[in-house]
DNA sequence: CGTCGGCATGCACACGTGTGCAATGCCTTT
DNA sequence: AAAGGCATTGCACACGTGTGCATGCCGACG
């Protein structure tokens, strides 16, 4: 016989009933010390282990799982803010449920896996999830939290940073590095982020007198997407002393672009990032850019995923997290001043 | 009443028993199309979904679920090999469960969960893990690959990159650029696959006529490691004409501590990484070294552990992952020659 | 017309667990 | 000594599902 053992069978060979063992491995229950003793003893024999999915089979809760729906894993913030957020969930008692999303898969065939499974709650960093995942988890009662994506549903909780500071910052940082005339790097429909951000920094350059000279755009904002983009620039031969890029990894593309092209350092524009990636800090780059803490970001969305649990008739919160701008070489060693 | 629709009430509903449900929903078995039809009627209207939870109690066999025990995550291959691995396990139909492990954690938590949970099987990513990890899942018989790691339970599957090649890869490409003499970069206990590289470089570099001049060592395998080693390597004035970095990251960061210290770049030794992670190719470091394909890699482990599921009683499998050099210009131009 | 085979369906049990309820036994109080 | 309270334990049911077995029905074939 090979199956794993179950109750009964520690029941058996501890001589009380099924129940006792059940009590046994249940917290605050009524059992006898000696009682518990020989029970333990007895499991610790058969190598029993409580089965959790009957466990919460019985329980009227779902589940302790929790789908964790990410895209773009390979993006470094992105992997450490999974890593944090499953740390975070089973030192909660979750137990996180990875589902990976690309653009165009079948958004239907993720719904059934979460609501098969019963899971407790869903936090989805993808990029551009489909809102049908929203309106579904919404209909169906699980709780959500989106990190960085626009209000798609009402009844979803949100954690975003400070799209409005991070694009006034980006602003600021570029004039004090003297800048006038600057450029924005990046696609025109991005992300939802992204998108706000660049609203907020090109309302700022008004505000400060500065002249948003035109934007370059590569194919996906990534650092292949960089490189691309910084062709375009030297290309146009912009008349301009700052470029604000999307996030770092175009920054860091478009750097190494205006490496490849041979452009002497005193010629480039100042420049300015967003996310603090840690490649950013990296001697080779030394990038100005804006923070966006990402264990205060997993943080939020673990407290909006517990406060969706809890209170599920709650208005659902947004939270919204502040962004810190982060001083290096990028907007010092320009040729301004 | 808010508990979700069970399929009893989808039976209500459709005017069917219970058991015509849950035929409807299982391939193959033997119902009536049209009642098949009034049943998913009724579903569609109810909202239901077969509870996955409760199937996998009453299947005999453990339920769809796989762990994935990572640390690390931070590093971009690692990152990139959960995607992968997540993927193509939800491809197969089973569910990725990650497990995040950091050094100092207790491994009996780890187990608990897995067994816990019920888990088809899990795959080890993370370095280091501990050896109780694997005795354990032998002991209750959870289908286990390991993936880079030494043998330490003869019934888990391994995948292992070709460590013996990669070392003499490492040290052709160090010849191929005229090295002479050359130092290593790394510590003298790592990992698994670091250590047995190390091994294999160092009796090609004697069959080479080349000679080891020494060791600089970081305190970690990383970017920040890395600079150290080069901080090291600068203070000892060593003689030598080509480094050969533990991996990719630690590679980068030497760059950066040579270009940090305003090494000229015609005095730079030749530079041999290994792991080919996507920064190695950006311009800025523009690194040569040893690839590991991650596609590969997860489909190895996929495999791997398909087969320790469908043939438990068979010796578990060693497959060992071929490598690739990949030339770029940290050996080419070298002040040699 | 009788028999047989195949298909559709329902009954009942099983998976492994938690827990309300009642029963039992012991200890304390009057 | 009787009564009452409390801790402990077992019985039985529930959670939501899959499936073997038996039954009933219908068509086909001899």
């Amino acid at each position: 016989m090979n199956r794993p053992p179950r109750a009964s069978d520690v029941a058996a060979l501890a001589g009380v009933s099924r129940s006792a063992v059940s009590r046994a491995f249940t917290d605050g229950a009524s059992v006898a010390p000696e009682t518990r003793d020989r029970i333990m003893a007895a499991a610790e024999e058969l190598g029993y282990r409580v089965n959790h999915l009957a466990r919460s089979l019985k329980e009227a809760a779902p589940s302790k799982l929790v789908a964790l729906v990410v895209s773009d894993m390979d993006h470094s913030l992105r992997a450490r803010l999974v890593d944090l957020l499953a740390r975070g969930l089973v030192a909660g008692g979750f137990r996180p449920f990875l589902l990976p999303w690309s653009q165009g898969d079948d958004p239907r065939q993720l719904i059934d896996m979460m609501l098969n499974y019963n899971v407790s709650g869903a936090i989805v960093t993808s990029d551009t999830p489909p809102e049908e995942i929203s309106h579904q988890c919404a209909r169906f009662g699980v709780p959500l939290v989106l990190v960085n994506k626009a209000p798609v549903d009402a009844r979803a909780a949100r954690v975003v940073q400070d799209t409005d500071a991070a694009g006034r910052m980006a602003a600021h940082l570029l004039r004090e590095a003297g800048c006038r005339r600057v450029l924005y790097a990046g696609q025109a429909r991005a992300s939802f982020t992204i998108d706000e951000r660049r609203r907020a920094f090109e309302a700022e350059l008004g505000a400060l007198g500065m002249t948003l000279a035109g934007q370059v755009t590569g194919p996906s904002q990534n650092h292949a997407g960089g490189l691309i983009a910084a062709e375009q620039y030297l290309a146009a031969r912009h008349d301009v002393d700052g470029v604000h890029c999307a996030n770092d990894f175009l920054a860091l593309g478009f750097i190494d672009g205006l490496r490849r092209a041979g452009l002497p350092a005193h010629d480039w524009p100042a420049l300015v990032g967003c996310d603090d990636i840690a490649e950013a800090a990296w001697p080779a780059f030394d990038l100005t850019t804006i923070r966006q803490d990402p264990g205060l970001l997993a943080n939020a969305c673990l407290d909006g995923l517990a406060d969706r649990i809890a209170h599920p008739a709650n208005q659902p919160e947004l939270q919204v997290l502040p962004v810190a701008a982060v001083r290096r070489a990028t907007t010092r060693k320009t040729n301004i001043d």
